[in-house]
RNA sequence: GGGUGAUUAGCUCAGUUGGCUAGAGCGUCUGAUUUACACUCAGAAGGUCGGGGGUUCGAGCCCCUCAUCACCCACCA
């Protein structure tokens, strides 16, 4: 036998997926003229290790390509890795902080060289861990969204966008990390909720309530609602002198809707340069803004002896300095409030004037089905016409309120690490400024101008993802080609025409505005295009606890690579599939491991059992079904087979999964390989392994190559290049008659077992039917013989309609005389419960004719039951 | 403030457009067995599907409402 007694994994995962990456199975050829299949993987951030997370998508992801394989499509799944432009640059800042250094201290060329170093080593580790998931990606288009011809695509659609007005530059409020120094998205930001103390000043004659005292130096605006009657007679533009922190100050009035008279004294003071609604406020009225607090977070010189001290510091001085100058009114200690963060590096965010790039999402410019759409626009179509559909549906609605609160998004980044701003300026002797936005930096040096120099900063990681489903299918020869116009490019590119639009994008919720959404606004902008067809979502692996996994409880945390040297990848994978739904979390379990890394063993043993029976058999490859158990296994297998194809067509992994473990562990292992113990079909056998085999192949790949390259029956063949086929015909009168079969096996068990009698012998009067299927009852209920006699006396069988019974002691079954008693109650309630149903004169009007006769069936079926039930006590009555 | 999800067996969860007596894994209990597998086999117990109301011939599933938990978005000076 070549295959030992129990299935380790270990022993045998690395040489197969070798295996697997040798044979070219899962390279892509667009030329095969088969229907094509592609799915982009969401790439990685290269910021170390792969976690549970990872393993899930992977999983995911592998499910559905391999399943696309077995349908016999050319499959693109096309693996890579992001520079993540905001983690890596966190932890290579937190790295030289640790160091006692910083960044402006080793100079951009060299952070740079160091963060290469780091991402380079991550990425080799996060490329092998992939392998060791199973992933059956084309390696050979293996994409990093810093490679070449990426970041050309990078460029030409920040050109692009800037020749069509929708990107510009300008000095807009944005969300300020002072500890990275660099702003953030709105997405980016999480808030916390914090106690502090909320501040009632007096401002001339109103009062104002302030958390952030600090920033009030420049406050020379009061804002109140225009129809706030408390403050009717101060009329908009009036001015005021008010006493404030360093004196007195001319103060103006504003009426705007933006404020909301019910808060505190409905009157507040604006601080334009540090609040976004201040910002608008002043937008709109053209007021003034002034900085106060500088980038480090520290207090500018309108702060006159404020000046230099940082927030924490002058925050307690200023109110001392107020209180004196008689201004403080109260001090609320318990004043709630939500403090923004940056989610990477958890500074606490500053708003700030600066000069950025936006993307412009109302402008209406872009071709969409015949009308000129702006992003924000093309982004609601697209969901609302069906173009691309969400998995969970109802993600739809988050979708669109995003999409309702989006402003323009800031690209510009003042990190090092990232696709450089492709922009460059020069001046010339006498101050005058060009700009220049290209593709390749400009070349020319003209007479009186300085060198150009490009824009120090780097653009948000999710730009460049967003490009991700096609940038990675530009040929990268072809992109070094710079005399070709994107256009151009993407035409000539001979994996962008097979494989764009993408089949299906698999991704966390968690990124679906991050990403999803950004991905679907880039590519319909440069392509026309949508992305992809469909968004599957998973949701999060939580901690044991049911809790989120956290760096900060690292017992929380579950690695991959913990699991798999010891219960197998396939463990980990069907794990993580059992009871997966789309959108919903999932908390983490062992029993869940443990309970597939037993399923796999017993994949393993049911193929070490046939082994052995097959031995060197040679006719293995005319599979004929003969005993009623192979008719009803070759009914249930194509059964089984229809499910799992449709349902992994629909996403429903966890389903195909469960049934899949059904049928093997409970009717192939414990039905049909028991009675085939009884009497055997050694073809059949050999074909049912097969079958099971490509079956769970997209679930468990390690296990089922192994045995497919173990059992070697087809030289040279891999499991994972297989195709599903047609199964063999069979009777399914027959399938049937073997389900009676084995409800006279169950019931003598059962009978057996509640008596706990033993060497018992089944009787029947010359039935024909039981006397054919002898051999298999006597086996597998574990029966002394099974004899035909004329007459005698036992405990009869009641859920057969054939005449048989157990050679025991009817003195011994007054424990099975009470289960027959319960028994006849509950068919009786049954009995009674369908009938009240059939003169339900409504029922048998609107409910569908086949479940009307199903309940007609069901009650004669309960009446044998009962009737065969109520014999049963009869005789032992008598 | 707006929104979403969850609530089904002791635990973790499935349950497709409403339609057989609501399922699985783990756990519990009772037995069996040593050449496919103790990473086994046979069997059992365990659920008024969060509460209340409604629609329907029929509701775990649809509608309303309440409760608890989790999460998302917005954000107030």
């Amino acid at each position: 036998m070549k295959l030992p007694k129990a299935y380790e994994a270990s022993n045998y995962e690395k040489d197969i997926y070798a295996l697997w990456e040798k044979s070219g199975a899962f390279v892509a050829n667009p030329d095969s003229g088969k229907e094509h299949f592609s799915i982009s993987m969401p790439p990685p951030n290269e910021t170390g290790t792969l976690s549970i997370g990872h393993a899930l998508f992977i999983t995911l992801q592998d499910i559905m390509a391999r399943h696309a394989r077995q349908k016999g499509m050319d499959v693109l799944w096309l693996p890579g890795t992001d520079h993540a432009a905001l983690a890596v640059n966190a932890i290579i800042e937190k790295k030289l902080e640790q160091e006692g250094t910083n960044k402006h201290e080793v100079g951009r060329e060299k952070f740079i060289e160091m963060t290469r170093d780091f991402v380079g080593n991550s990425r080799e580790t996060m490329l092998e861990q992939m392998r060791a998931m199973g992933a059956s990606t084309d390696w050979t288009r293996l994409r990093y969204t810093l490679d070449e011809a990426l970041n050309r695509c990078v460029n030409e659609t920040f050109v692009k966008m800037y020749n069509d007005g929708l990107i510009y530059r300008g000095h807009r409020i944005v969300n300020w990390d002072p500890k990275l120094e660099t702003n953030v998205s709105d997405d980016e930001i999480t808030y916390i909720e914090e106690k502090s103390k909320f501040y009632t000043f007096k401002y001339g004659p109103f009062e104002i309530g302030t958390a952030r005292p600090e920033t009030k130096f420049g406050d020379k605006y009061v804002v109140m609602h225009p129809d706030d009657k408390r403050y009717a007679k101060y009329k908009h533009g009036e001015k005021i002198e008010v006493e404030w922190i360093n004196g007195p100050i001319i103060a103006t009035i504003i009426k705007d809707e933006a404020v909301d008279p019910k808060f505190g004294t409905g009157v507040m003071t604006i601080t334009p340069w540090h609040s976004l609604v201040d910002f608008e406020i002043a937008e709109r009225h053209g007021l003034d803004k002034e900085q106060i607090i500088d980038f480090h977070g520290n207090l500018l010189p309108i702060a006159e002896e404020f000046s230099g001290q940082s927030i924490e510091e002058a925050r307690p001085k200023i109110v001392e300095k107020l209180k004196s100058k008689g201004l403080l009114i109260k001090i609320d200690e318990n004043y709630l409030h939500n403090v923004a963060i940056n989610e990477r590096g958890k500074g606490i965010i500053e708003p700030q004037i600066r000069l950025q790039w936006f993307v412009d999402v109302k402008k209406q410019v872009i071709p969409w089905k015949g009308k000129k759409l702006s992003l924000k626009e093309v982004l609601q179509s697209v969901i609302r016409d069906e173009d691309i559909e969400l998995i969970p549906k109802r993600f739809e609605k988050i979708y669109f309120n995003w999409i309702d609160n989006l402003r323009d998004w800031c690209i510009s980044r003042q990190i090092w690490w990232g696709h450089r701003v492709p922009v460059w300026y020069r001046n010339d002797t006498d101050g005058r400024e060009e700009t220049y936005v290209g593709v390749k930096p400009p070349t020319d040096h003209s007479e009186g101008w300085h060198e150009w120099e490009q824009d120090p900063d780097t653009l948000d990681t999710w730009f460049s993802s967003a490009l991700w489903t096609w940038s990675t299918l530009v040929d990268p020869e072809l992109a070094q080609d710079y005399s070709l116009s994107l256009d151009e490019l993407l035409k000539r590119s001979k994996d962008y025409n097979a494989y764009h639009p993408t089949s299906v994008m698999e991704t966390g919720w968690d990124i679906l505005f991050f990403w999803v959404a950004r991905m679907i606004l880039a590519t319909t902008y440069v392509t026309g295009e949508i992305p992809f067809k469909q968004v599957y979502l998973h949701g999060l692996i939580r901690a044991e606890d049911g809790k989120k996994m956290s760096k900060s409880r690292p017992e929380s945390i579950i690695d991959p690579l913990d699991i798999i040297p010891k219960y197998g990848t396939d463990a980990l994978r069907m794990a993580l599939i059992m009871g997966v739904t789309p959108g919903n979390d999932q908390t983490w379990g062992w029993s869940k491991i443990e309970a597939n890394q037993r399923f796999a063993n017993k994949i393993w043993n049911i193929a070490r059992y046939i082994e052995g029976v097959v031995g060197d058999s040679t006719d293995i490859k005319k599979p004929q079904p003969v005993s009623l158990a192979d008719h009803w296994i070759l009914t249930n297998l194509q059964r089984i087979k229809e499910k799992s194809t449709t349902d992994l067509d629909n996403y429903r992994f966890s389903e195909v999964y469960e049934s899949l473990y059904q049928f093997i562990w409970n009717d192939v292992a414990d039905w049909y390989i028991e009675a085939s113990k009884a009497e055997v079909n050694i073809p059949l056998l050999a074909y049912l392994l097969e079958e099971i085999l490509v079956l769970v192949h997209p679930f468990a790949p390690f296990v089922t190559e192994t045995i497919w390259q173990t059992l070697n029956w087809e030289e040279g063949t891999i499991l994972a290049s297989k195709t599903l086929g047609p199964t063999i015909g069979s009777d399914e009168a027959k399938a049937k008659d073997f389900t009676e079969i084995q409800s006279i096996i169950s019931e003598a068990r059962y009978i057996i077992k509640a008596l706990k009698v033993s060497g018992v012998t089944l009787y029947h009067t010359s039935d024909e039917f039981i006397e054919a299927n002898s051999a298999v009852i006597k086996r597998m209920a574990g029966l002394q013989a099974v004899e035909s006699v004329k007459e005698g006396k036992g405990i009869h069988l009641t859920n057969t309609k054939r005449i048989s019974w157990l050679d025991i002691d009817e003195s011994m079954a007054n424990t099975y005389k009470t289960e027959l008693l319960n028994r006849i109650i509950d068919q009786e309630n049954m009995i009674k419960k369908l009938e009240l149903r059939l003169q339900n004169k409504n029922y048998v009007k609107n409910a569908p004719k086949n479940v009307v006769k199903q309940t007609k069936n069901q009650i004669e079926d309960a009446k044998t039951l009962l009737d065969s039930i109520k014999a049963e006590v009869e005789r032992f009555s008598s």
